[in-house]
DNA sequence: GTTTATGCAAAACCTTTGCATTTTG
DNA sequence: CAAAATGCAAAGGTTTTGCATAAAC
């Protein structure tokens, strides 16, 4: 699901912001390389930012984009989430929801659900740490790949 | 947690069930690497397995490692679980569970919980794709990383 | 004895780093 | 102009692969 213009413009802006008060340069590569996470409703690695960014900067380098998309994750503007064929992968999705990762094909889509945020932290949980998020990733087989084969 | 000496029995005669089934030879290298994961209650990385087997084995190569850990995916004995810096890690506990991950020193902890275990699937997740697992990852700091800097 | 798995070494892969050059504020 | 970011190339770390040797059935 790609992010509606609206939501598009309102996350550059944060990020205009958060970068002016870091006193960070903002730069051409560092703009594109957040709008392209910003963008796009999928989650993709390192490589793929980098492939979608040289169609606009064709002469941007993979390691800025690794340095860009580390730097925004410390600013907090964008997090990382699970692997898939050891790659990290990006998500400018800062609202709680929670992920359908495909097994076969890999794909990620975001869902959100009430029942799954008010999940209650057990006793159990408690006594093993202070807890920060709580992230349901559920498994499964996705439309696509089903109708792919269906045995 | 360690793994009872009970549980960790049947873990053992399953495993060699399934790979007579297979028709895969068992050798000395499958039965302690498996053995290693079966016992252990931590989710090592192929490097920790490699390291611990080779106090028994000490011919054993990182390779032959990595070759029996993704073979041990494949006939469903163990899973892996998401990565700490860079590195995929293996879990032989098949029963349902959650995972605690502390974001300081990547240290996982299962937990057991009726409540998540309950969780029911929304129709919106219905309808991304058919779900095989529903796994709650919840990011904190455990108890000896908040004692170390309690500030 | 035949088939399969192992160990070695080298390659492939993703990611990081040092340094000269360019760009931003 | 000073400070910081980029691009290049090379290195670092994990995981995979080809092939001869060794082990299991």
């Amino acid at each position: 699901m790609k992010t509606s213009k609206q939501e598009l413009e309102r996350r550059m802006s944060h990020f205009k912001d958060v970068c002016r008060n870091a006193e960070l340069k903002l730069t051409r590569q560092r703009l594109e390389i957040f709008r392209e996470v910003a963008q796009t409703g999928d989650h993709p690695d390192a490589d793929g930012v980098h492939r979608r960014v040289r169609k606009r900067i064709p002469t941007v380098s993979l390691d800025t984009v690794y340095r860009t998309l580390w730097l925004l994750k410390d600013l907090g503007l964008i997090t990382t989430l699970g692997f898939h064929h050891n790659r990290s992968r990006f998500d400018a999705n800062l609202v709680d929801h929670h992920h359908f990762v495909c097994i076969r094909c890999g794909s990620t889509q975001d869902f959100y659900s009430n029942e799954f945020d008010a999940l209650r932290l057990t006793e159990t949980l408690k006594s093993i740490g202070s807890v920060e998020a709580v992230n349901v990733e559920v498994r499964g087989v996705c439309r696509k790949c089903r109708s792919k084969r269906t045995k």
